[in-house]
DNA sequence: GAGAGTTAATTTAGAACTAAACAAAGTCGG
DNA sequence: CCGACTTTGTTTAGTTCTAAATTAACTCTC
């Protein structure tokens, strides 16, 4: 009864799964194309993963000029990832399937601030899990506003939640018994766009995000670029000026002290656009009015964001720019100035770079930390340590073998 | 006698290789840990390696505990590589061995800009490798100021040289026969730094040149970041000002048109600080001198190049940065206003991060062109098309097969 | 100076994978 | 509706690779 599974085949079992939950049904033949298998290995594999019941045939597909394709789906119940996002006040949960799909999700206020946060977190956690309907959680994900030294062992330093060295991964991985995936929050929103979003047709790509600070996730070759220190991806602290505003990071001039949520709020006032208590979503309300104060700061927010980014753009080359996060609600207000000095900062040739925004709610923070463990298993690189062979464990597990 | 090469030993018979030239002698047993591949594996195939002559067995190694090992170097008859570099009024040529070491070098005036300038290349190309002592050539690496589409196909777009759509790799392969590889010149030299270089113990580095133009190479877990359209690395466009002078991009406001060597020269003039035909040793010698218009001017280039180059950091996260460049020669000046100006825009964290000033000697450049054919055979991404297989079928071919 | 411990390299049995031939199931054009 | 052509999927024979046991060659300790 021993199972005794190979490195090398699971991989390439992992890479079918893989696919087929990135991109929806595939035929055999299909998936020889795309994971450069040969054609017999993948009838070997199918077939193990239909007896395993991690697979379905489904529907043939119209031919196209030969045999018709016999297409292959994953087994739905196979498994579910659970999300979860931390930020300074609350947390948010959901529970996806292994094709991305949202099942549930909550949201519960919390303080990253107190002595017993781990404690809270951790209760937080099991609460949910506790109410799910029992199908097996593959792993777990949790989003962070800051950096994340090694995936596996989830390391995190956070200027926003006032946490240094918190060994996050590990203390969670004790408490649930789960696979635990930690990862910048904004990595973890590029790695869901990639497995479920625009991404899936892309390999290189920018995910930019605008609210409290400003972040980017850059897909490098199919990839995300976590650099040496997993620290990759931080334009909110480009320098955009020799001397701005005193930054949270405790720099001058960092974009983030320019145009994040806070900085807008602050010039607002400044300027008595809006009432000294007044927040984001009163500058909002004013631009939408048509004060002309309240316009001019965002348009000037839009013209540094823009002159950024071609520089990020110039410098790594992607297929195209998303843009998300809360801030994406005032876009409107952001675009007249973003538009022409993105565009005319860019080189000729890349004039024409498409910049998608995306409609944005809270939870897909959450199910960007859920990608995590569902691109996990699949990762070559290994760079989370053993997490990823755990969830294919438990995926694989899911069914008797042999 | 049909040889019948499958692919995927040539793979790793071309790793072991790599690395033996890339890192010097190594035993077995090493070989297996850095490759990942069993050491039953790798004492097959050195056996191999052995008898076809392309390796040979070199005293052993003092042990540390246990059975002393016995290491293995590249037998260095085993081919070279030929490195050119084009620019706009002459080229350069290299020949280096497997281990990278220069054998020989020349320098040819050139007209980029003439409608010939194919078949003038061509014709030195030829005289070039006719000269040499008849060791086998495995292929022609080929470094340009510009984009290059596919590596393979080498089409290449250059401000500086006039090009636009030049398919130039094709057009050489064509004349010469050889494997030809072609790449921007930054990205060279970041894969010579790799190979060769202080790269050789890191994944994740940065390679900037300054000099004419300003340019970065970024190294990504252990590959050049190309990006989607192969111009990754652009950072002399990177917008530093709103409206700055024009750039020989046609947009306003670059890093290049403030820093490169033409911005320079042309504000030592405005400001009388050299002659209205001076140039930029002029300006060198005029900062050595102590003159302070000179040691200004360069100040304010290390400024804006440090703040520059601070967000670069935060974007990709590299271990280190390297410095190199014709501009090199007067780092020196650059340095008091780089140095504060790098430093205070990088995260706290991230303040230390080592800056290395490579000296430069012209052939540096074309040294990095002949390093892309060394490193082309054991790309597993495969970005040149044929090109890797068939520098591996020359190398390998070099012995007589069982 | 005889074991105990370590590291290096080889052998061997078997697992993972591929190439190539083949079988199956369609379209298409007369 | 029949053969030519395409595309999909399977079988078979053989290659590539690994795991585990084994042999080899040293150092270290008592």
């Amino acid at each position: 009864m021993a199972i005794h599974t190979s490195n090398r085949t699971d991989v390439n079992r992992s890479a079918i799964l893989a696919r087929l939950g990135a991109d929806g049904p595939a035929s055999r033949a299909e998936l020889a194309r795309v994971l450069a298998l040969s054609p017999a290995l993948i009838t070997q594999l199918v077939k193990e993963l239909l007896a395993d019941g991690l697979l379905v045939e489904l529907e043939q597909a119209p031919s196209n000029g030969g045999r018709p394709a016999r297409m292959l789906g994953l087994a739905t119940s196979a498994g579910h990832a659970i999300g979860v996002k931390v930020v300074a006040d609350h947390v948010a949960f959901v529970e996806v399937g292994v094709d991305g799909r949202v099942v549930r999700s909550a949201s519960e206020p919390f303080d990253a601030t107190a002595s017993t946060f781990i404690a809270e977190l951790i209760e937080r956690i099991r609460d949910f899990i506790a109410a799910g309907d029992g199908t097996t959680v593959l792993g777990l994900g949790v989003g962070v506003p800051g950096s994340v030294d090694r995936l596996g062992n989830g390391v995190v330093d956070s200027a926003q939640l006032g946490w240094t060295g918190v060994e996050l991964g590990d203390a969670l991985r004790r408490a649930t018994g789960l696979p635990v995936v930690v990862e910048n929050n904004v990595n973890a929103l590029a790695v869901a766009e990639r497995l479920f979003g625009l991404g899936r047709s892309h390999d290189n790509f920018l995910v930019v995000t605008i609210g409290t600070g400003v972040g980017a996730g850059i897909v490098v070759d199919g990839n995300v670029l976590r650099g040496a220190s997993g620290g990759a991806g931080e334009i909110g602290h480009t320098p955009v000026a020799d001397d701005g505003p005193r930054c949270g990071c405790g720099n001058d001039g960092c974009l983030e002290a320019h145009i994040g949520e806070g900085a807008l709020v602050r010039d607002a006032r400044e300027r008595g656009v809006i009432a000294p208590d007044g927040g984001i979503d009163d500058l909002l309300a004013a631009a939408d009015a048509g004060e002309p104060g309240a316009i001019a700061i965002y348009r000037a927010a839009g013209g540094l964001l823009g002159r950024t980014l071609a520089g990020v753009v110039h410098a790594v080359d992607p297929a195209f720019v998303v843009v998300l996060g809360e801030g994406t609600a005032g876009w409107r207000h952001w675009s007249p100035g973003f538009e022409p000095a993105f565009r005319s900062h860019l080189l000729r040739h890349r004039r024409s770079l498409p910049v998608e925004i995306e409609t944005w709610q809270d939870e897909s923070w959450a199910q960007g930390a859920a990608a995590l463990v569902l691109a996990m298993p699949f990762d070559a690189a290994g760079s989370a340590g053993d997490q990823g062979r755990l969830i294919r464990e438990r995926l694989v597990g899911q069914a008797v073998r042999r």
